[in-house]
DNA sequence: GTCTATAAAGAGATAGAC
DNA sequence: GTCTATCTCTTTATAGAC
């Protein structure tokens, strides 16, 4: 690597992830209908023929962007549950990690979800199998936390998990009334109640 | 009113209604971006002459349907809260009933946000109110089940309301792996919790 | 008030030059 | 591989008829 000349396929790829970058920033903000294939090239760099080049269409570059993130997280997740220390709070770094770019993570998100719901159930594995993939994460560590089995812990994974989502929401809409770090103080409440649950 | 002639302003006033709500539907299947106004007009009906004769632009009418739903919205709380039963409980069918056009006003929620969440956090009054609102009905109900003051209620409330989004946009994502009635049991999870850590 | 017609701009996608 | 040129279709928004 380092100042020698890229090789072809090299180049190739940086184009591409370029473009993919680019297109997450214009999804953001813009929306992807409001997107245009100039805007994103543009936003690269490029023109359009560098896009088309690349991606068939804009729907290509949505897929190629959901699959690409899904691959990123599933390498963090991995990494997080491979850690030698405290699973539960190296989850809890990296919510924290996250908020600091709440917005736009959440923006890009959202555009992410509103295209697969647009589409027929069959067509939306691609994110139920990230979301799947992130709540079994999620159940491991809540299993470990309350001593119990996956099946126990499995619905109060889903509560943190659906947690992330709405705090974003009601953070990006009125940073003022959300503290930076509700997921942590509120993922500690829902615990407890958990663990109530368990001793009747 | 019954099989009366409509007058002039009450005709004019259901014209603009059946266009918000057309908006409304076609916001929800293709985004705010990519719902044409010709779209729109049509759903309701009418060409876009009808459109442009009531609102100035696309965005008069997302403005306007973001004011409309609120009030609305405003309206069936303080129903809520004002009837005499249990008010809790009363939220809760709240909700059960929600579930049954889950799709719909999600899709149409998300769109929202997201068009508040494109402008300058100075103009996102409207939704921030919104939301404070809601909050603030919750924040009473919890207050009363759990018998303490609103301010330590606050928070459990906006766990509460976060989860509404939060298990919505999962339950769309997978059916499968969420209960309908998700939000009421989680509800009791956190209550439990927030009990918990009210007697340490 | 709502329709039809139309002007003007924007965007998707392809073809050919380099 | 990426650019420029171009074709076509869609969309916005306005103007004038009824």
């Amino acid at each position: 690597m380092s100042r020698q000349r890229l090789s072809r396929s090299e180049s190739q790829a940086l184009t591409r992830m370029r473009l993919l970058d680019a297109a997450a920033e214009v999804f953001a903000e813009h929306g992807v209908a409001g997107a245009s294939v100039e805007r994103i090239a543009d936003r690269a760099g490029y023109t359009r023929g560098a896009f088309y080049g690349h991606f068939a269409d804009k729907d290509a570059v949505v897929a190629a962007l959901l699959e690409e993130r899904t691959r990123r997280e599933r390498e963090e997740v991995a990494q997080l549950a491979a850690s030698e220390g405290d699973t539960w709070e190296a989850l809890r770094s990296w919510h924290r990690e996250r908020s600091a770019h709440l917005e736009d993570w959440l923006a890009l998100r959202l555009e992410l979800v509103r295209h697969a719901l647009r589409r027929p159930p069959g067509e939306r594995s691609v994110l139920a199998q990230r979301e799947a993939y992130a709540r079994e994460a999620l159940t491991g560590a809540v299993a470990r936390e309350l001593g119990t089995g996956t099946a126990e812990a499995a619905f109060t994974a889903l509560i943190v998990h659906a947690l992330e989502d709405g705090l974003a929401i009601q953070r990006a809409i009125d940073p003022g009334s959300v503290p930076a770090d509700a997921v942590v103080t509120a993922t500690e409440i829902v615990l407890r109640g958990a663990r109530t649950a368990d001793e009747p």
